[in-house]
Parts: C-alpha cells; structure tokens; sequence
DNA sequence: TATTGTTATACTCTATAACTATA
DNA sequence: TATAGTTATAGAGTATAACAATA
C-alpha cells in the first residue's frame, strides 16, 4: 500500500471539517476493530466497575485475586501463589505485607523447608472471601445481563482460546 | 453460606497434600471463571505478543493508538484525542512530546483558537503508520487462527457489549 | 467563568538485579 | 549451585490538583 492509498484511507477528515470539533466524530482508525484494544477498553470498563462494586471493602482486583488463591489452597507457598497468578514473586511481597498488616493472611513458617512460609487466611480474612465471592457472583450477573448466560460462556471461551493463542506466540 | 460451606468449597487442598508442590496443581477458586480476570489474563497475553511483534519498530500499544487516530483525524486537538482513547489530558503530553521528538507527529498552532495545537503526522509518521497497519492485520490473523474469523467478530461483538454493560454500571 | 495545555505529584502494576538464608 | 523470600529500583499507566494563557 503506498503513500496515496494511506492518505486516502486515513485522512476523511481534515481540520477544515466542522465536524472536527465534535469528540464523537474522531474516528479511531480501525483500532475498535483489534482484539488487543478491545480488550484493553473492555478490561478497564470491567475494572472500573470492580472497583465501584467493591470500594467499601476496600479490596483491589489482584487483592481479590490472592484472597481467593489462598483461600482455595491453604498453606500454598508465595512463590506457587504468584506462579498461579503470574505475578513475580518480588511483587508479591508488599501485596501479602498488606493482606497481614490488615490480618486477612499470614505467613507461618514452615518446619520442612525453612526458606518459605505457609501461606493461610486468617478468620477474617475468610469471612471478607465469603463476602467476595457473594458480591462477584452478583457482578458477574450484571456484566454479562447483556451478553446472557450463553454469550458470557462463549465469552470465556474465546478468551481462553486467543490466551492459548498469544502465549503460544510468545513462547 | 456460612463458614463451614466456605470451608468445604474451598479447602480442598492443604499443606499435607503432596500435590501442594507442583504449581500446576494450585485452584485459581473460580477466577478463571470471571470475566474481569479472563480479561486481564488475555489482555496481558496480547499485550506481550504485540510488544514482541513491534519491538523492532520501538512502539508500544499506546503509540500505536496515538498515531492511528493523528492519522486518521489530521488537525484534531489533545483534548479530542484523550477523549478518543479515554486518556486524561495531563498523560497525553509526555506521550505526544515523545511522538514530537521521534520525529512522528507535530503540534501545530492553530489561529482559530490560541489555547490549542492541531494534530498532525510527519511524512515519517505517516510511513510508520503504514508499516504498523500492515503488521497490525498480521498479528490479528495469528492472534485469530484458532478461533478463526468468525470466532473473531463473535469476540469483538461480546466484548464491546459487555464494554457498553460495564460503562452504563460505571454511569 | 470555562477550556486547553502543562507541570508536579502520587499510586499501582510490572520488571530486573542483588542480597540473605536456607536447601 | 539452586531456591524462597526480600529489598531496592525503575519504567509504564493512571489519577488529581494547580497553574498560565486564552476563550
């Protein structure tokens, strides 16, 4: 494709179109159409609405996100926690440092291997996942009203498939 | 659901279990059945093949987004284009002083209105947009060969509706 | 008064290197 | 030597407040 076919394809509108002064005529270039930008924009969408739903209990995605591991394996270790979550084991450190400051975990020491600790919720912090995955399932509810049952499941599996896809790529 | 159903459903695992050892065998608790988390999962996924596949030409997915739309809008204005890409004001600046620099876009002043800088690519902009489209319909066809065309509108469809359900929430 | 671009700032997420104590 | 956890640090992305110039 040379220079002329780009500048026709990309350049319908010029700063000499009135139009231009309308925020809803900027046109995106055929970037709603990429899979990696919609899902950017959907993810913050849904991200956005998390935060809505679970700002009173002060509880951020990827704190979720280690409660729910955690809760769902008792006395799983750090480094098998953030390999679960794909999240490096240097960062994983000050997010378990604030799920202990506000007793929602600990860290117990391990008589077999004294390098690591086992990782456990705590009463509270078992009440706050009861409390959470109440409140996902009614989020999840609304996410997908639109979408349905059906759609939401198609939904799944195809991002399963596209994640299979890239991570394949990117071995 | 009071404690000890908590505790049924999700302690299925414990220290004692043999299997604890292998990371593969670590419960996720039901968040590779959430939308949010299977859309942060692919989204990162993508993320990583797109750094791959245009690491060469040093630009990241928010340049790629910039260029599309200076492209496709030549002569619109900061403002407009934050509100394209739902990028706040004050974060376009850094990024557009890194287009200026590189020699890919250019803030000109505009008579009508002294405040503000129309949009522009250079010809080096324009040149690189064309290598990036090309790549990007690449990238999409091995991002899409397992779910393949169809599977590709079904995902883009799902995901702008369930977008479009998240922003109304967010209202 | 409101808007455009800008600066400063802060918080989160992510990534790497180096350190310690154990294995 | 290798591994588990830690610390320090740095780069991105995102958010708000305040400012100057202009409308």
């Amino acid at each position: 494709m040379g220079k002329t076919a780009l500048m026709k394809r990309y350049s319908r509108r010029d700063e000499s179109d009135p139009a231009r002064s309308c925020t809803e005529n900027v046109e995106l270039g055929g970037l709603a159409d990429l899979i990696g930008y919609a899902l950017k924009r959907t993810q913050l969408a849904v991200y956005q609405d998390f935060q809505r739903t679970f700002s009173d209990l002060n509880v951020r995605p990827v704190q979720y996100a280690l409660i729910s591991v955690i809760g769902c394996n008792p006395g799983l270790k750090q480094s098998q926690l953030g390999a679960a979550l794909e999240i490096k084991r240097a960062n994983i450190v000050s997010l378990l440092d604030e799920l202990e400051e506000r007793n929602l975990a600990i860290r117990s020491p391990v008589a077999a291997d004294r390098r690591s600790y086992a990782l456990h919720l705590t009463e509270k912090g078992m009440e706050l996942l009861e409390k959470l995955q109440e409140r996902s399932v009614e989020e999840e509810k609304r996410l997908a009203s639109r979408i349905g049952q059906k759609g939401r499941e198609q939904l799944l599996t195809l991002l399963r498939e596209v994640r299979e896809t890239a991570d394949q790529l990117n071995q």
